[in-house]
DNA sequence: CGTTTTTCCTGGCAGC
DNA sequence: TGCTGCCAGGAAAAAC
């Protein structure tokens, strides 16, 4: 499930394979996958070059020659890949450019969850999920009174709040457990109860965590060939994420898995305690 | 308005 | 073997 860390590799690996070329046609064999109307999307972007890619948070941005802006965001397991003009595209393969220089860009998603959607390079903030976005997780953008302000005003518990991405852009179910582990927070802890020094730390390991797996290529969950994002190897790294029974590298005790807000959730019960339970 | 629940999907796997 | 049922999960939408 790609992450803030996987997105930017994505990312990077469309720049080498897709910048400056040029779209010759488009082919859609999933519609759902472009919100907008189909054929207007095509019309748009056929005859277009892709001049860039950016990224805010886990969505990707395409950036096009007539000032037009596609909007894709992966979701649990949609992926991009290239293939020879005359390749032969993989099963759930959803959506296929073509590009000008004998190769074809190719959208996967087996689970049809991921999106698309095309608008004017400058209005991309007004799309969904985009509009409410929070700040990169970034020294400059992710600021510690930010977040000890809206701590403060939340009851949630804090696995949910930090996987909202209007609170901070690019944390997904890997990464929420892992700093969870770092900064020593039990996962279903209410954020207003978090103590001031554990959310300047909390910040700096949401940065740095995201930072080095970034640098590690992000993490490979299921193995992908022929696609982007799957050259990580930050799994080796993890300390929480799928370390279910297995000894916390901390203290020993052994790893529990929980439900928090529907989402499999693997923690120390000895490290990372409520602050109802230890008081 | 803030928060929780439901919904979208398919492959994989446990259980019978 | 083949079937059923359940699980995984990011974020929009609906419900509360």
């Amino acid at each position: 499930m790609p992450e803030l860390p996987e997105v930017e590799t994505v990312r990077r690996g469309l720049l080498k394979i897709a910048k400056g070329r040029k779209i010759l046609s488009i082919d859609v064999h999933y519609e759902k996958t472009i919100t907008n109307d189909v054929n207007w999307f095509k019309e748009q972007l056929v005859g277009q070059t892709i001049t860039d890619v950016n990224r805010r948070g886990k969505y990707l941005l395409f950036r096009f020659s007539n000032k037009m802006t596609m909007v894709s965001h992966l979701r649990m397991e949609g992926k991009y890949y290239n293939l020879p003009e005359d390749g032969e595209i993989h099963k759930h393969t959803h959506v296929v450019f073509h590009l000008n220089d004998d190769t074809k860009l190719c959208y996967s998603d087996t689970r049809k969850f991921g999106r698309m959607t095309l608008t004017e390079t400058g209005k991309e903030l007004q799309v969904a999920g985009l509009k409410t976005i929070g700040p990169e997780p970034t020294e400059e953008n992710l600021k510690t009174d930010y977040l000890k302000d809206i701590m403060s005003k939340s009851k949630r518990e804090i696995k949910p709040f930090l996987l909202d991405q209007s609170n901070v852009a690019g944390l997904g179910n890997i990464y929420v457990d892992e700093v969870l582990w770092m900064t020593k927070i039990h996962p279903k802890e209410h954020v207003n109860l978090v103590p001031a020094e554990k959310i300047e730390d909390l910040r700096n390991n949401i940065i740095n965590e995201l930072a080095v797996a970034t640098q590690h290529h992000g993490t490979t969950v299921h193995s992908y060939t022929n696609a982007f994002g799957n050259a990580g190897e930050f799994q080796n790294h993890l300390h929480a994420y799928g370390n279910v029974d297995k000894p916390c590298e901390r203290c020993g005790t052994t790893m529990k898995k929980i439900k928090v807000a529907q989402r499999g959730t693997t923690f120390c019960p000895h490290c990372q305690v409520l602050t109802n339970e230890s008081d």
